[in-house]
DNA sequence: CCTTGTTAGTTACATTTTCAACTATTATCC
DNA sequence: GGATAATAGTTGAAAATGTAACTAACAAGG
């Protein structure tokens, strides 16, 4: 039978992964806020144009399993800022290809650098078969 | 030297770290939402005094790395439910003890037993290495 | 074609979160 | 003791998020 104590909040698994997720977040974040005045959804935006190239809005929100509101005002906002384009395409009119400037390939690579370099400063805590651990069970949690 | 092909999103840890939490939160949440009309952090409050018995709301704080504000509205929110009671202490009478009712109470033991079948479910996929493996790493990284 | 349904994306509004300022009380230290 | 700082907690305004409704364009079936 389930008694009352024997469960930790700390034992919880939701609980546990958002504590470590904001955690992690924490230094980072303070890096594409302050120095380039982006919130999480615009940085995801622009990593994911970074990397994998231009696309809609759609394939974004697909890719990154963002809501397409939180993309639309990302893009917006990027936008405003020169690091991205619109195109719409002759084939579908709804449809607009993004894809980032000069400047917003500039800060891609700059802010891609940096979490290469922070992913490595955060798990030196961990032994090279606990990361891989953790990351294959993250995998399989986030479904993706 | 560090190439932009060989980073993946998927492999950047804040990342997977949130795209875990985020789905780990989603079946946990529509059940405090649902059946109390819960918010996160209410359910937090609620977890820790039902848990860890009655506190301060510095201590909630502390305890649960969550701001003020937050606590000092979820602790109304919940004051006003009939969840808990505050008591100030004659010692500091700044600071007001939490305690929760027996409905908090109530509350509490119903949330907790659903959050052990749902950390089960949640686990399921996972080896219990793995899961062990999991949650360790998550502690370091929550740095708790 | 033309009604109906679907999809891409935006906008408006309510809810939540964040940040800064505020009150009231206690601790410090000259 | 009395000024100053620090602490517990609240409150108000601004920023961000979530939800739903909306526009515009395409798709499909009759």
């Amino acid at each position: 039978m389930p008694s009352e104590s024997d469960f930790d909040l700390q034992q919880f698994l939701p609980y546990l992964l958002n504590q470590a997720a904001e955690q992690a977040s924490l230094g980072f974040q303070t890096l594409y806020k302050t120095r380039y005045g982006m919130l999480r959804t615009e940085w995801r935006v622009l990593f994911h144009l970074g990397r994998y190239g231009e696309m809609t809005a759609k394939a974004l929100c697909d890719r990154g399993r963002l809501h397409k509101t939180k993309v639309s005002r990302a893009v917006a906002k990027l936008e405003g800022r020169r690091f991205l384009q619109r195109r719409t395409v002759p084939q579908d009119r709804r449809a607009e290809v993004l894809a980032l400037t000069a400047a917003g390939r500039a800060a891609y690579a700059d802010l891609h650098a940096q979490a290469q370099v922070f992913d490595r400063q955060l798990t030196a805590g961990l032994s090279p078969a606990q990361d891989q651990a953790l990351r294959q069970a993250l995998v399989i949690l986030a479904k993706l």
